[in-house]
DNA sequence: CTGCTTGCAAAGGCTTTGCAGAACA
DNA sequence: TGTTCTGCAAAGCCTTTGCAAGCAG
């Protein structure tokens, strides 16, 4: 595991640092969703020193590198999600919990044409929810 | 037209002001999809006076006032679809444009189970295409 | 060695806020 | 006349950047 993020690290032109194995140890223990300071307090709870910067530095590189995604619901904060199979989001506006769907259970029929001179790069879908109020 | 903006806006509240209804002129002559500097900018070319604040004001409003709808696709910056009947949205990623795609040319079909004790808040599906590239 | 990385602090971009004057009801 | 709203400038938050010191290969 370790080996292959190193090694897509590398086909990338990057090195595979203490702190980018590190922060990919974080990540890819289990599937979740971060946002840059939430990776920043995991990291230093482990009780690594590592800067904000790099944080940044690194969820960028990751992206960049296909290891994690970034999802677009919260615009306050950018939040990255290490399960990079195709999937779909479940948002709770209220909490601002992030859920997983998996694609298995939706199905999108009938896609529309693309605009001309375009190609698919993608489907996000997020289901929005909130706390169902109490009857 | 106008007088159904302002009623919503008293319902909410607010006072149907001259900036407020100019600012609903614009948004709503036709369907669009804008920024907070879209909005400035084609504000002031026509000729009014506006200040920055009274955008980011307005624009919240109308959000919560249910007359217009935010689109997170660019973690950049905010977007705003004057277009509030349901549909979606393509994406451009490497120009930013934003199109809409009715709801009648998608189905989506065997939504998930939510999660407990939530309920829909509304479904937001977003097709990424980039340009294609000449073969 | 040589170039990529890191950490820190400062800068940047978008959005919100505080406040005085203006507008609305 | 009492609120609410506007405009301006300043503040705030998240993210990026500049730069010197550190590390990898």
């Amino acid at each position: 595991m370790n080996r292959r993020i190193a090694r897509v690290l590398r086909q990338n032109g990057a090195k595979p640092t203490a702190q980018r194995m590190a922060l990919a140890e974080i990540l890819f223990s289990h599937p979740q969703h971060v946002c840059a300071e939430d990776l920043l307090d995991n990291a230093r709870d482990t009780g690594m020193r590592i800067s904000k910067a790099t944080i940044y530095n690194t969820l960028n590189l990751f992206v960049r590198c296909g290891l994690l995604r970034e999802i677009n619901v919260d615009a306050n904060r950018r939040y990255y999600d290490s399960t990079i199979t195709p999937h779909h989001h479940f948002y709770n506006v209220d909490t601002g919990e992030l859920g997983d769907i998996p694609r298995g259970s939706v199905r999108l029929a009938d896609l529309p044409d693309l605009p001309p001179g375009t190609e698919p790069a993608g489907v996000e879908l997020v289901v929005k929810v909130r706390q169902r109020k109490v009857a």
